[in-house]
DNA sequence: AAGCGTAGTATACTGAAGGGAATAACGGAA
DNA sequence: TTCCGTTATTCCCTTCAGTATACTACGCTT
């Protein structure tokens, strides 16, 4: 057995430490980096249109995101209204901002945990 | 502006920190949590076939990662051959098992890390 | 020489995620 | 009353990861 070994091509082994951390809920993701960012946008903007806009995502999918964490939070992270001044808007509730500052405090300590990794990371030398 | 706050149906928030950490290399991932599951089930099965069946996965798939693997690593950590007894097989070179033992220390400081960064996980109280 | 189970490869199918577009409801402002 | 921009919702379409299936090459064993 083993007689010929298949070799191909092969890379110079610029290999990188990865890693993503979130909260889950019941339904799933509850809060991730990229529903944390969208949060921050819907407090900076004042919508979920303009929201969505400015991260390149659609509408649709912004709004089934803070659906998500809305139906997964306690009390609604995103307050939005319809008709009125401007069509209506969305804003942060302050359980929002608490969620948000939760977040990257666990983001940062989780950053910081990687790049004490890479330390080690000395692979396959 | 928000004078009707839509508001959903919402869970009891049993939420939980998760994580997911992964080695990149040049053509995206090279090690992760399921690579790692399947280089043991080929050493533990002395073939593809078998571990992709051990692990439910077709062997298709299986095969495309270890390509991907083998192909990014400087030396390939999966060697195999065709034919002979048993119709062939595969095996781990010196380089996956380092590549095992390599995650699982990585995996589980990560784990460790999680699990104290829950005590601090009084989300939204 | 024939059989066997594996590696290796190609093609078609499937399901889920997400985009795009269309539409109704809403309620201040003009 | 009409206009406006947004929320909320629906339907269709594309893309992509992974499955299922089928086939050839291989080389030891009998």
């Amino acid at each position: 057995m083993h007689k010929k070994t298949h070799v191909k091509k092969r890379a110079k082994s610029p290999q990188e430490l990865r890693g993503r951390i979130w909260i889950d809920g019941k339904e799933g993701t509850f809060l991730g980096y990229g529903r944390i960012v969208l949060l921050e946008m819907v407090r900076e903007h004042g919508s979920i249109t303009k929201a969505a806009k400015s991260m390149g995502m659609s509408y649709r999918h912004a709004w089934e995101l803070v659906d998500s964490m809305n139906s997964q939070a306690r009390r609604p992270l995103v307050e939005s209204s319809t008709g009125g001044k401007g069509g209506g808007g969305a804003r942060l509730s302050e359980d929002g901002k608490k969620a948000v500052k939760l977040f990257w405090k666990f983001y940062a300590d989780f950053q910081n945990f990687l790049k004490h990794e890479k330390k080690a990371l000395t692979l396959l030398k």
